[in-house]
DNA sequence: ACGCAACGTGTTTAATTTACACAATCGAAA
DNA sequence: TTTCGATTGTGTAAATTAAACACGTTGCGT
């Protein structure tokens, strides 16, 4: 196999070729695309594949899912063997089932995307090469990563503007710049300060803390953190057709 | 088995229970949500479920994806079989794969929406008492329809007021009363007529046809069709933090 | 005490959304 | 042929939301 990998890093392939070779059935994964935010740039997790095709390139963060094992079960247990986090946001992407997809045979993988805080969570397994990628150096990614990747940020994308998850990425304070850093790294764009603010302040989920940073070389910002609360109190309205 | 159905009606769940039992396995199904509208009135196509454990009650149209058959594909021949209608707008929403969600072992099944036109396309096959109905009578469908239901039309309001998906719905000219009473219907909301026909005017879409409606029994209003070719060469706007 | 760097704030303008009323047209019935 | 009923087609004013834009303040470092 590839060089720097030991036995037991196989394990997975391995079980999805006994999985698939014996009888031509179905095989079912789940890939996770693991966002983190960090020296305001926005971030994934990869590994490199364990599969001799694919060599060298970089991997989502994949395994199957046990037999006794529920969907949504498997990506968390996944995502907490990986990075040792558990109870963050995580929500299904789409699923990918090509006859194709796979050169072990028919992998059935559903992708889920998660959102961690990086400080609140140090890597301490680099198995595989674990670790964080800027989303905007990733490319190439094993198997059909990359398309599952590229709808996964777009998807995030939409759905960041849509409901309060980037707060995860922050500590639990964080001044309006750290909002605002986080959200031009996500949506890959920048914004004006000043309506940036008067738009989250006119929200009223934010609760000042009364506190200001520390050890910044310049006028310390006020701290805030969400206020989860309020926020899920809040109603939905629907109406607005707009294509675009 | 239960009175109505003759032999070849429990095809589908014998497969399923084969696929299952013989080994403990995966199975592979995709589920059609199949929306469409007649007489101002969103509706969905559902059948007899052949189950036993769910005798009597309504299901979404479901089959077996088949080994080498890719995802997207099973469901637009799941539809074609159903419906005889191909090329129409088909769309994954969720993947269910809960180890306890159906009765005959491990069942991953996908979702798809679709959207298909009544009055194209009339029915000429009634197996398993196919029809449509009112999306506002459906409850208590077999297995966890009712949720894969309830997800995929709150799912289709998302996109409907996103995409221009609703001209499926319409004959190929229609006016803008039938337009609206479509959105009225996929929404479920009134709407002031002088600023919905602002609203697609001002998006430039619909092509006058000069024409006006036949046998109405007061003022005929004008028709007009999509341009489908001027809305897809549109870009995406994505900026917009709104959360509601 | 001075400079640097980022903070915090408000107004004006434009664009979008909402609310709202009346004359014109056609078919049907008297 | 006149009238009635029903629905079409249209415009404007008010309110809300989004966008553009500049300067004084604060704290740190030297």
């Amino acid at each position: 196999m590839n060089k720097k990998t030991g036995g037991e890093k196989n394990k997975t392939l391995r079980a999805i070729q006994t999985e698939v070779q014996s009888i031509n059935k179905i095989a079912l994964s789940v890939d996770c695309v693991i966002f983190g935010f960090d020296e305001n740039i926005l971030k994934v997790l990869l590994i490199r594949s364990d599969f001799k095709d694919y060599e060298g390139r970089w991997s989502l963060l994949g395994d199957l899912v046990l037999p006794e094992e529920d969907l949504d079960a498997a990506a968390y247990r996944i995502l907490k063997e990986r990075t040792g986090l558990s109870d963050v946001y995580l929500e299904q992407i789409h699923t990918y089932g090509n006859t194709d997809r796979h050169p072990a045979g028919r992998v059935i993988t559903v992708s889920y995307c998660s959102l961690i805080n990086i400080q609140h969570h140090k890597l301490n397994i680099f198995e595989n090469e674990l670790h964080w990628h800027d989303v905007k150096t990733v490319k190439d990614l094993a198997f059909d990563h990359q398309i599952i990747f590229d709808y996964s940020i777009t998807t995030l994308q939409k759905r960041v503007q849509e409901h309060p998850l980037g707060f995860n990425l922050l500590p639990k304070k964080f001044s309006l710049r750290d909002l605002q850093n986080l959200y031009e790294a996500i949506l890959d764009i920048k914004m004006d300060r000043r309506n940036f603010r008067k738009k989250f302040f006119s929200m009223d989920f934010l609760i000042d803390l009364n506190e200001v940073e520390q050890d910044v070389p310049h006028r310390p910002g006020k701290l805030y953190k969400f206020n989860y609360e309020k926020y899920t109190k809040k109603k939905k309205r629907l109406v607005g057709i707009d294509f675009n």
